[in-house]
RNA sequence: GCCGACGUAGCUCAGCCGGUAGAGCAGCUGAUUCGUAAUCAGCAGGUCAGCAGUUCGAAUCUGCUCGUCGGCUCCA
């Protein structure tokens, strides 16, 4: 390498503009020849399409992007930068604390952090202060080039043990960065704004606890999420933003509306209330609709199957701990020789049982010496009463117990796909009946671990617009094609988009054949591309039965929940010796198709609970309608209306009560009404209503028989 | 399941360092009979999630349990 002479350096703007430098040339200088007030609110540059700092020179002639807060790279340079400045806060507050990953997010940032105790709600507006204070010092931030070696001693020194085992996880040869300000320095890639004076509205928003590399077995950080912007007005703006999307989140407005109600004592469950149920009957009848349209059988299966069935789809033994075990009536009485192995498992005598349960029954069991005594605690004892131990109280005094080798062990089901199985397999099946489509909105029961509760987008008990296809290898590419399009028509009469469809391709673990793999990948791809949607390949996140495409949507605080699901299956079909006979007489085997358009009920509502704020359309609405009664003088000809509009199948409520109408108009638009009829004297005497939309306002006066002729008009919708 | 926070009237929320619980809305009763987003007055409403502990005394402090929420992990 010769000392480069210093050659002239041809930099083009955004514009096509181009400026001559003389030598190497800084992004910041770049900025300063354009204005003083650009190189003020300059936070990088891209040069060639590559992010730099501003201070890096820049020898060659190039394309650049001056970056602000106002394009979103550089807003994302900016919330990076202040992790950094949050980081510095924290080992300000905290010497000792450990850091891990801190990268920028789509609304702002986190950092992955430990301190012990861990960092508290309460601890962020002192971290904000501190970082107050830093942004206040400018101080400016300098990128540093280091070997790995370097690296490691440089972080083995301050005991950072989380970056040690990133930089470890760096080839020998990286070029590894780090970024200092101030007296603090973080190992960082960059690209980072020019001073920490720039980063000048920002908030902390909450804590959380993250596994350190996601692994629960691993050390417990604090993830410290905030966010920021390039001005406090766009600050500001985010912050409403997220108090609008609190109101439109499904839980509250479920209440509100009166859809639906939970109870402690069935956790993970929700009930139904009578407007919630209109949602779900509406949704349900117009999926059957559309099914029977579609050319498929819709089944009704039961809830409770024996192991028997979920050992052969596998489910026995790949998802028992998701499942709700019933004991059958048949399974064995508990007797003295069985309390006895019970009180051996918690000695220790038999391995197994956790050592902390141990300990908690041990204490428990202190000083209770008589056989039903301490059998009465160990009924009582969580350990006995949870999925791993089934024993049971069959009736008062009567005690079951279940272990694996009983056979007469039933569980609720978790999925429809194994009862399809058995209806497939019922009788010789043609190549006739191909492909053979067969939907069921059957209740599914899936244990799911306390955690992951939340809303309805996460329950125990749903239901799913559930559909197994039965099918030839060569009948895939159609097929799914025909489901792609069902998918698009559901969600295209709800106005709702997509945050991403993806094809998951073959995992490591998969079963079958590669090229068998290969087909049936190539045939999703086609029906997807010949449904003209854009999607993302996601290599190797197939389940290990077949490749799939997950449809994803956003809840309201910018969740990704999958919706809709069109999953291969190979598996099945050979699990339960599914086959049928050709046109040339073979038997073969039929591939299965696992597809759900919704994906639960309960989720989709949800999701379009939020999408509509509540204000459902017509169609949907529990209540299409109110007729609200000016005074007592009116209340029979209100009833009347709203008899006549319940007769043609409207949703009609009545609001005879002695309140105002302004107060009647409130009532009826905060519990998002479509149509309220307002009827006083001038509508009796003509046999008319007026007529007040929910989002338009005062739409005048029409007749009875008018007004029907509009509402159903868009009362009934058709996927 | 893990980390953290929270749980007070039907709902939304006050209730300080421990002294025995309060508002608005909703409900009920009465008055009012009214024309497009809240009529007035009165009444009633609570095992402060549950259990145990500390204390003369606990909504308040401690522990456990249940539930909810935010993340993490999982999501055949």
């Amino acid at each position: 390498m010769s000392a480069p002479a210093v050659s002239p350096v041809t930099i083009t703007l955004p514009d096509g503009s181009k400026k001559e430098f003389e030598g190497p040339v800084t992004g910041h200088e770049i900025a300063l020849s354009i204005s003083e007030g650009l190189a003020r609110a300059a936070l990088a540059i891209v040069v060639d399409g590559r992010t730099i700092d501003l201070s890096t020179p820049i020898a060659n002639d190039s394309d650049v992007v001056l970056l602000t807060a106002h394009q979103p790279a550089g807003l994302e340079v900016l919330r990076h930068s202040c992790t950094h400045l949050m980081a510095q806060a924290v080992k300000r507050l905290w010497p000792e604390a450990m850091l891990e990953d801190g990268p920028p997010t789509e609304d702002g940032f986190w950092y992955d952090i430990r301190t012990e105790p861990p960092i508290a709600a309460e601890d962020l507006p002192r971290i904000e202060k501190e970082m107050q204070k830093i942004a206040g010092e400018k101080l400016p931030v300098t990128r540093r080039e280091l070997s790995r070696d370097e690296a490691l001693a440089f972080f083995a020194e301050r005991g950072e043990k989380y970056k040690l085992h990133i930089i470890e996880k760096l080839p020998a040869d990286a070029v590894i960065t780090t970024y200092t300000q101030g007296e603090f320095t973080d190992l960082c890639r960059g690209p980072h704004v020019p001073h920490t004076g720039v980063i000048k509205a920002f908030k902390l928003l909450s804590v959380a606890g993250a596994y350190w590399q996601g692994d629960p077995s691993k050390d417990q950080l604090t993830r410290v999420r905030g966010t920021a912007f390039g001005d406090k007005k766009g600050m500001k703006e985010y912050l409403e933003l997220l108090e609008e999307a609190k109101k439109r989140d499904h839980r509250r407005l479920g209440k509100e509306l009166g859809l639906f109600m939970t109870h402690e004592w069935a956790p993970g469950t929700f009930i139904w209330l009578g407007r919630g149920k209109i949602l779900y009957d509406t949704l349900s009848a117009m999926s059957t609709a559309m099914h029977r349209a579609e050319g498929y059988q819709e089944v009704f299966t039961p809830m409770l199957f024996k192991k028997d069935l979920f050992e052969t789809s596998g489910h026995w033994k790949h998802y028992r701990d998701d499942m709700f075990i019933v004991p059958g009536q048949d399974a064995a009485t508990l007797d003295d020789a069985g309390v006895a192995e019970w009180e051996r498992h918690i000695s220790g005598e038999i391995e197994g049982l956790p050592e902390h349960e141990r300990k908690r029954l041990n204490e428990a069991l202190e000083g209770q010496t008589g056989a039903k005594e301490r059998l009465s605690v160990l009924l009582q004892s969580e350990t006995f009463n949870t999925r791993h131990w089934n024993l049971f109280e069959k009736r008062p005094g009567e005690f079951v117990a279940m272990s694996g080798a009983d056979r007469e062990v039933y569980g609720l089901k978790p999925m429809n796909c194994p009862a399809h199985m058995l209806i497939f397999r019922d009788r010789r099946r043609s190549y006739r009946e191909l492909p053979l489509r067969i939907s069921d909105q059957g209740v599914l029961h899936r244990n799911e671990a306390t955690g992951t509760l939340g809303g309805l987008t996460r329950v125990r008990q749903f239901c799913q617009d559930d559909a197994h296809i039965f099918l030839a290898e060569d009948m895939i590419a159609a097929e799914i094609t025909r489901v792609i399009g069902m998918v698009r028509r559901v969600y295209a009469a709800v106005g709702m988009d997509f945050a991403g469809v993806f094809l998951s391709t073959r995992p490591e673990k998969a079963m079958g054949a590669k090229e068998q793999w290969d087909r049936a990948e190539a045939a999703l791809r086609q029906a997807i591309e010949a449904n003209d949607m854009e999607y993302t390949v996601s290599e190797g996140d197939g389940a290990f039965y077949g490749p799939k495409i997950d449809f994803i949507v956003r809840d309201v605080l910018k969740r990704e929940w999958q919706v809709a699901t069109i999953q291969l299956d190979y598996q099945l079909p050979a699990r339960f010796g599914l086959k049928y006979t050709a046109a040339d007489g073979s038997e073969q085997m039929p591939v299965v198709v696992h597809r759900a358009l919704y994906g639960s009920f309960e989720r989709f509502i949800a999701i379009l609970i939020e999408q509509f704020a509540g204000a459902f359309p017509t169609w949907l609405a529990p209540e299409q309608v109110r007729v609200l009664s000016i005074s007592e003088k009116y209340v029979d000809y209100a009833k009347g209306v709203r008899d006549g509009l319940l007769a043609e199948g409207v949703r009609a409520e009545a609001d005879l009560g002695d309140d105002k109408i302004g107060a009647k108009i409130r009532d009826a638009q905060l519990q998002k009404v479509p149509y309220m009829l307002v009827v006083g004297e001038k509508e009796q005497e003509t046999g008319s209503v007026a007529v007040r939309s929910r989002s338009e306002g005062e739409l005048g006066v029409m007749t009875c028989a008018e007004f029907r002729e509009r509402i159903a008009a868009e009362k009934d919708v058709r996927f």
